[in-house]
RNA sequence: GUCCCGUUCGUCUAGAGGCCUAGGACACCGGGUUUUCAUCCCGGCAACAGGGGUUCGACUCCCCUACGGGAUGCCA
């Protein structure tokens, strides 16, 4: 069975390159009828913390991204190395070392001085040591031949293993490192495919070397093209927003972020729009693309409209309703909140910004827009007293109505549609932006046009 | 520095030797939807990194250069 898994450290939250890590190991494993795992690689303890554990495992559980089984921790599974080490020593594979930081670091800059690769150069490797308080254990890499492995992305990857040196397997602490613990884990796991960035693709011969020596079975990989930002650059903190929980609280949905995440790198005809059910069926590993990919918002922006336009009202609201949180909306206090919603409903790609659009409908206007008060609120006082006595006068405040009376109004005034319904438009929404006048001023409703209307002829003063 | 991986419109990509006058999408620009924003529709702009091969023929295969990224840790 196939079985596959995410493993992050818990430095940080959930970001969205190991979103899109996690989404197309999930993918792979459902595709093959396999398992999706997710393991927290915390051995660092400096740097590893619980909420960010939590967050990470959170976020996958709103993206649909639920592991199969319970998540796995590393900092619980020590013995589990340290019998794999042991296993090591046992069989000659490896040895202990007692080369101190300092030397290491001369040699490395001396190699590098000399046009060379900065490699361990095996000072330890025939003399035997045994395990004392500052001796690493380093495992003993192969010094010909070379390392084949299949990757899903790329075919056949070979590396020739004189351009691998001895790597620590146990720092003189006695603490595991990255590549035992990930070897380890993998097969106790059960695991048979390796799903992770690109940036993993050196140590994949290393840690084939691993499980050699321990006689584990070869695994499949993946090693999937990173995420850049704008700068092509791997996305980073420093320029770009990258945790997944700013794109959902920006009013992203999970659904557009899968969507997005899983376009980039990746394609399927013309096709853009995708859940995770079609990528369940469609996405083909194979077909990955091998460069990185810019993440670009103003597209993540275009898939998020087109995920809100597919919502049925209900689950709409559903997902709107944190947000007018936010802006202290309650649609309670407006009886066609519904019309309202549904007319603004396309209003801005972002849940966010939608809720901001609604503002005027069921709260004051917080602000206005400057340059539309400028171009069409001033010297407008004479048609807005005008247009009043005219609205004032309309019964029932229907949107039918309003268009009757504001094309009287507009042939009386003799003006162009924009000169009319501009002014109006900005003295009841404070902007430029809004549906249809007539539509506008129904939804907001007789009396609060209004009294807006002669605030802003006030204003106007 | 060394090793590895990569390179098609601004961005995401299609393209597996002739179907390519290089296609689609986002963005952008212009027009339309009885002249607000958004939506929607129509149209436009725009790319095979460069140089050598191989071949009757190369975006597609090979080599070199350039550029970009990754790795070079007792981090993961």
């Amino acid at each position: 069975m196939t079985v596959t898994r995410f493993a992050p450290s818990p430095t940080g939250n959930l970001h969205i390159g190991g979103v899109r890590t996690a989404l197309y190991n999930y993918i792979y494993a459902k595709q093959n009828d396999g398992k999706f795992l997710v393991r927290i690689e915390d051995t660092d303890q400096e740097r590893s913390r619980e909420k960010f554990e939590k967050n990470i495992l959170d976020g996958l559980q709103m993206m649909g991204l639920a592991p199969d089984e319970d998540p796995v921790k590393q900092s619980q599974r020590g013995h589990l190395y340290l019998s794999a080490a042991q296993k090591i020593v046992d069989s000659g594979l490896g040895y202990y070392c007692d080369c101190q930081p300092e030397r290491l670091e001369k040699l490395r800059n001396q190699q590098q001085k000399a046009g060379k690769k900065p490699m361990y150069d095996g000072k330890c490797r025939e003399r035997n040591l045994s395990k004392s308080e500052n001796t690493v254990l380093r495992l003993k890499t192969p010094r010909d031949g070379e390392v084949k492995f299949n990757d899903l992305v790329r075919g056949e990857v070979i590396f020739d293993n004189c351009e691998l040196d001895d790597l620590i397997l146990l720092r003189s602490n006695g603490n595991p490192t990255y590549h035992l613990c990930n070897v380890v884990d993998d097969a106790s796991q059960g695991v048979t495919t390796v799903i992770r960035g690109e940036d993993h693709l050196s140590n994949t011969p290393r840690q084939i070397h691993i499980q050699e020596a321990l006689g584990l079975p070869a695994l499949e990989y993946a090693h999937l093209p990173l995420v850049l930002g704008e700068n092509k650059k791997r996305l980073s903190k420093r320029d770009a927003v990258t945790s997944l929980d700013e794109y959902i609280a920006s009013g992203y949905l999970p659904s557009s972020m899968v969507n997005m995440l899983a376009r980039l790198g990746w394609s399927k005809g013309d096709k853009e729009i995708f859940y995770l059910d079609d990528l369940i069926r469609d996405f083909r590993m194979q077909e990955v693309q091998k460069a990185g990919a810019v993440f670009d918002i103003k597209k993540l922006d275009w898939i998020n409209t087109n995920h809100l336009a597919n919502l049925d009202l209900e689950e709409f609201i559903d997902h709107l309703k944190p947000f007018l949180k936010k802006e202290s909306i309650s649609l309670e206090s407006k009886d066609n909140w519904k019309e309202i919603i549904s007319h603004l409903r396309t209003s801005s790609p972002t849940l966010a910004s939608i809720s901001q659009d609604l503002i005027p409908y069921f709260l004051d206007i917080k602000t206005y827009d400057q340059k539309s008060v400028d171009k069409f609120l001033i010297g407008s006082k004479p048609l807005l007293e005008f247009v009043i006595r005219q609205l004032e006068l309309i019964e029932p405040w229907s949107e039918d109505q309003l268009d009757d009376v504001l094309a009287k109004c507009q042939k009386d005034l003799d003006l162009k549609t924009p000169q009319l319904n501009q002014p109006i438009r900005v003295a009841v929404v404070g902007s430029t932006k809004s549906p249809s006048l007539g539509l506008t001023l129904s939804l907001i409703g007789k009396e609060v046009s209004i009294a807006r209307i002669k605030k802003a002829i006030e204003l106007n003063d």
